[in-house]
DNA sequence: TCGTTGAGTCAACGGTTGTTGAGCGAAATG
DNA sequence: CATTTCGCTCAACAACCGTTGACTCAACGA
């Protein structure tokens, strides 16, 4: 146990980190409502009132927790775009991150992540709708992340047989047309 | 207040549905773990301790408020079984019954809602897949059945702009080919 | 070396929740 | 009319939760 060695800047940072994980995990496995700090602190291996102490409140720590990386830029033709889509999908089924996963499991029923939620869909769909021409573009483009969120929810959230049975490039396969059919026409 | 009058059968009947209407109402817009018992026993007019007395505990009290019609028969060519999709949408988008958005509502956090939402899909997708034909007919069927889950989620939980700003009539126009993209060969 | 800082613990409070048991009063029953 | 039934309320309990304040002790800076 070098730990109890560490200087004390960095054994902040692990102590911290360990109760950012365990927040990531509880969080996207049961959702805000059904995680306590008591049960991150357990796992966390440090006493609740440290959770406290570091983040202020659930809420704040939930904020942290769910931290999430930025949508990237756009500018893509039809078809890098669909491979995007389905790139995303191949990348949200192998390892997505457990911070948006958290976010995800908790969008239904928590008024915060529902609001994060919104602005995360929200800014997906405005890069989508830079890359789909034609009309009904922000329609269109809504749908096609509609489509990823219903598909990323029954495979990541429900854990429906039907998609686990699967491999994630036999999904990309059968869905591609679907997402071509909402692109715009050719530039 | 002619209610005191009626006989005892019948003043029973309409407090529990009264129970029950409220029930739903909170479960659909709260979830399971936000909704409280005093909560629903207020917005009924009734004492908590009674709606113990008529149904047992909040679980059983949730499981009779989210009583899902059962899923129709199959035996649709792919036109039909596309325009059948569509038509749940535009029903889901205009009166989806609150007893589902309950349990849709949920279904993310709550274990029970979990295995009632995979067991309503389930159903949904054995019965598109009788109506699918060609390769991969289950895993078509599972798509289409999560593609129109992202949509209702989108749109009756996550109540996004982009999709409550239009007609249900123009989301289904626009999303009917993806829909046929998955539907198999004709017979 | 000595005082200060800060990581981490301990025990407790106040509030909310699901749940219970005793009891009231009016309807049903004979 | 007397008695039983039962819809319904009242008050309380036990458990759990987020949160707080006082405290301990080792690392740090002068």
């Amino acid at each position: 146990m070098s730990e109890k060695l560490l200087p004390r800047a960095e054994r902040r940072r692990r102590t911290e980190g360990r109760i950012l994980d365990a927040a990531r995990t509880l969080f996207a496995e049961l959702g805000f409502e059904r995680t306590t700090i008591r049960a991150v602190a357990r796992m966390a291996e440090v006493d609740p009132a440290l959770v406290m102490q570091y983040f202020g409140n659930k809420q704040e720590l939930f904020r942290r927790a769910v931290r999430v990386a930025p949508v990237p830029d756009a500018g893509l033709d039809s078809d890098e775009l669909v491979e995007y889509l389905l790139g995303t999908l191949t990348l949200k089924i192998g390892e997505l991150p457990q911070s948006s996963l958290a976010m995800l499991r908790s969008m239904l029923t928590h008024p915060e992540a529902a609001a994060s939620a919104r602005e995360l869909l929200g800014r997906q769909i405005d890069r989508l709708a830079d890359s789909v021409h034609g009309e009904d573009a922000r329609l269109r483009a809504a749908l096609m992340t509609m489509i990823m969120l219903g598909v990323t929810v029954g495979h990541q959230l429900l854990e429906l047989d039907e998609l686990r049975e699967v491999s994630q490039e036999e999904i990309a396969r059968v869905l591609r047309p679907s997402l071509r059919a909402l692109t715009g026409p050719e530039v």
